[in-house]
DNA sequence: ATTAATACTAATAATCATTATCATATACAC
DNA sequence: GTGTATATGATAATGATTATTAGTATTAAT
């Protein structure tokens, strides 16, 4: 497993029991991908068949204040849950709101912006930046 | 009333009831406040005692839909909604995570991003941004 | 080794935000 | 005036999420 998430949970004393090691692989094997948390207990069973929901959202509530977890909402009034990157820093996402899946790029940009609030006197410890529009499959099939 | 609003309205061919308005006023009379719902539901009360939730909700949905409101989603899992700009751009939100104020601010720097994402063969229409951090009010208050 | 304290779990009840349903009211077309 | 369409408020229903509870497991103290 992935030296940093080993600290963080050393870090606040995190107890990694089996229900907890089986949603922390669910979101290991779906790098890149943003799953809700129906979507996590269903690959969990499969791991271990009597997990309960319950146990599922206090983990993700919990890896995700940790910031081992990355968590948000896009669509359909669900949150979405994602590894978090190693480095501290975000990436962006792409909605298409053709195909509804989610992009993930990485450019950073806002330095920009984040000086200009910084000079307003703001102090920015986090962003959220999400793009919708239509992915190149889609566009393609619109052409047709 | 806004002549923009006005003629969305019509566009759409939808009709303004005593109940809609209320609603409608309660977003114009909160000009950069982003209020949820509930919040929605009491001012409106104010002016038409025997309004209803559901009406609240179907009506916030239909002005969100027609680009005369727009929704999202800040902290405590409920949508909150905003009367949208005039021009179709949109501002940005900063979240103080102390005092949980919402700041807005216009500054749009992200034509950069949205460039590399078309060369990339996206097809943006819309994006969302928020900065989350400390306010000046909580810095300074951080401070004594 | 035993006991007490603490933490964790699954099941399920409860909560909350939101939407669906339904009976009634209002508006509109003819 | 009548029939149809639309809108409303009340409330039930839904779905996502959290709280509660009893039982189990783990850890700490002795």
């Amino acid at each position: 497993m992935d030296k940093k998430i080993t600290e963080k949970l050393k870090e606040n004393n995190y107890k990694l029991t089996e229900q907890r090691e089986a949603v922390l692989e669910v979101m290991l094997d779906n790098r890149g991908k943003h799953l809700s948390a129906e979507e996590v207990l269903q690959e969990a069973k499969q791991k271990m068949p009597n997990i309960g929901i319950a146990t599922v959202y206090r983990t993700l509530e919990k890896l995700a204040s940790m910031d081992i977890l990355y968590k948000t909402m896009f669509e359909g009034g669900k949150f979405r849950y994602e590894l978090s990157d190693e480095d501290t820093h975000q990436h962006h996402h792409i909605v298409c709101l053709k195909c509804g899946h989610i992009y993930e790029f990485e450019e950073d940009l806002l330095n920009e912006l984040e000086s200009r609030l910084e000079a307003r006197g703001f102090e920015i410890v986090d962003h959220e930046l999400k793009f919708y529009g239509y992915c190149p499959e889609c566009r393609e099939k619109m052409r047709k």
